[in-house]
DNA sequence: TTGTTTAAATTAAACGTTTGTTTAATACCT
DNA sequence: AGGTATTAAACAAACGTTTAATTTAAACAA
C-alpha cells in the first residue's frame, strides 16, 4: 500500500467528494485544489495527472475487500448465515464508500476511459471467486438449490443496492425519507431485509 | 408529443449515442454536430442549449412506457404470468434504449443537474403504481406472499439489469461473451431467467 | 550552535486547447 | 421580397498542465 502524506490525503478526499458530485469531467482540478487547500500545481506534482489521481483514489478505496470476504468464508457459520454476513458486508461497504462507488459506476459506463481496467477486473474476479466458493459449499451441503445462476447473485445484490442509491432522490420523495438518518435507517432495515429475503428465497429449496 | 424534423432527429440520435459513450460533459457539441452532419450553431438554434437538448432527448425516449405497462395490467393473465411479462417488458425496453438508460443513470448520479426532475419522477411514480397494482392483485388472490417489500421489487429487477449492463466489460471477459450476439443472447436467456427466478422465488409462498 | 548545501515542497503566472454559445452574413425556398 | 435555415467566424470562459521562481525543511560539516 502506497503511503500518502497529509496533503495527498486531503487531495484524495476532496477528489472523492467532487468526482462523486460532479463526475470526472465535471469536477475541475481547480475546484479540487481549492477544497483541499492546496495549489493547483500540487495535484500534477503529486499524482501526475487528473486521470492518475482517479486511479490512485480507486486503488486506495477498494483495497481490503478481499480480506473481509475471506474472513467470512473462514468463519464457522452455516452457509445461510454466511450469505447473511456477505450481504451485510456488501451493504456496509457500499454505504461507507458511497462516493467511491458512485464514481466507479460513473466511470464504468463510459467506454473511453482506460482506468487500469485489468487490475480492477482482477480484483473483482478474486472477490467473486470467494463469494462463489461459499455458495457452492452451501449447495454441496444441501442447503441451497443447484439450478440457479451463481454468477448473477452478486449482480442482484449489488444492482439492487446501487440502484437504490442512484435513485436516492426518488426514494426520498416516495418513501418520505426526509432526513439523512431516515435514509440510512431505511437501508439498514427495509432494504437490507429485502435483499436478504430475495437472495435466500432464490437459494432456498422448494419442490 | 413534439414534432421534430429530420435534422432535429439526427441531432437527437447523435446526442444519444455520444452522451451514452462519453457522458454529458464528455460529449462536445462539436462532436455531436459532426456526427449529425449539421453545423454547430444548429443545436443552439433548434434546442436552445446543450442542457435543453438532453431534456428533449429524455422526454422523447421515455414516453410510451406507461401505456405498455397498462396493457399488461389489463390482459387476461394470471398474476404470475403478468410478472413474467413485466420482466420481459423491462428487459426489452432497457435493451432497446440501452444508450438512453446509460445517460439517465449517468445524470441521476450527479447532484447538480436540474433535468426536469419533477416530471421525470412523476413518470416513475405512475409506472410504479401500475406495477404495484399487479403485485397487490396477486397477493389478494393468494398467489404471492404478503410479507415482502413491494416497493423494492422493481429496484431489484432494474438494478440487476442495469448493473449487468454497467459491468458489461467484466461479464464479457468472465463469461466469454465475445460477440454482440453472445452478449444479447446471454441477456435474453440466462439473465432473463435469473431475474424471473429471483422475483418469483421472492413472491412465492413457502411455509 | 553555527553556516552551507541540497532536495523537496509550494507558489503565481502563463501555456495552449477546448468548451458552449452568439453573431452577422449568406443561402434557400415559398 | 421575406422569413426560415444554414454557415463560418469569433467570443469569452474554463479546462488540465507546465514553467520557473521561491520557500521550506532536513542533512551535514565545522
Amino acid at each position: 500500500m502506497t503511503e500518502y502524506n497529509d496533503k495527498q490525503l486531503e487531495i484524495l478526499q476532496a477528489a472523492e467528494k467532487l468526482f462523486a458530485e460532479d463526475g470526472f469531467d465535471g469536477a475541475s482540478i481547480r475546484h479540487i485544489a481549492r477544497d483541499a487547500n492546496v495549489n493547483i500545481a500540487m495535484i500534477s506534482y503529486y499524482f501526475g495527472s487528473k486521470e492518475k489521481l482517479l486511479e490512485a483514489l480507486i486503488i486506495q478505496r477498494t483495497s481490503g475487500m478481499k480480506m473481509q470476504l475471506e474472513n467470512i468464508s473462514r468463519e464457522d457459520l452455516s452457509p445461510t448465515e454466511k450469505v447473511d454476513r456477505l450481504i451485510d458486508l456488501y451493504i456496509s461497504r457500499i454505504n461507507k464508500n458511497k462516493c467511491m462507488y458512485q464514481i466507479m459506476h460513473f466511470e464504468l459506463s463510459t467506454k473511453k476511459r482506460i482506468l487500469n481496467m485489468e487490475s480492477f477486473m482482477d480484483m473483482k474476479k478474486e472477490n467473486s471467486a470467494i463469494f462463489n466458493k461459499i455458495i457452492v459449499d452451501g449447495q454441496e451441503k444441501g442447503f441451497f438449490r443447484k439450478d440457479i445462476n451463481n454468477a448473477l447473485i452478486t449482480t442482484t445484490i449489488l444492482g439492487t443496492l446501487t440502484h437504490f442509491h442512484t435513485n436516492r432522490f426518488y426514494f426520498e420523495k416516495t418513501l418520505g425519507l426526509d432526513t439523512e438518518e431516515a435514509y440510512e435507517a431505511y437501508i439498514a432495515n427495509e432494504l437490507t431485509l429485502h435483499i436478504k429475503q430475495t437472495i435466500k428465497a432464490l437459494l432456498a429449496h422448494e419442490n
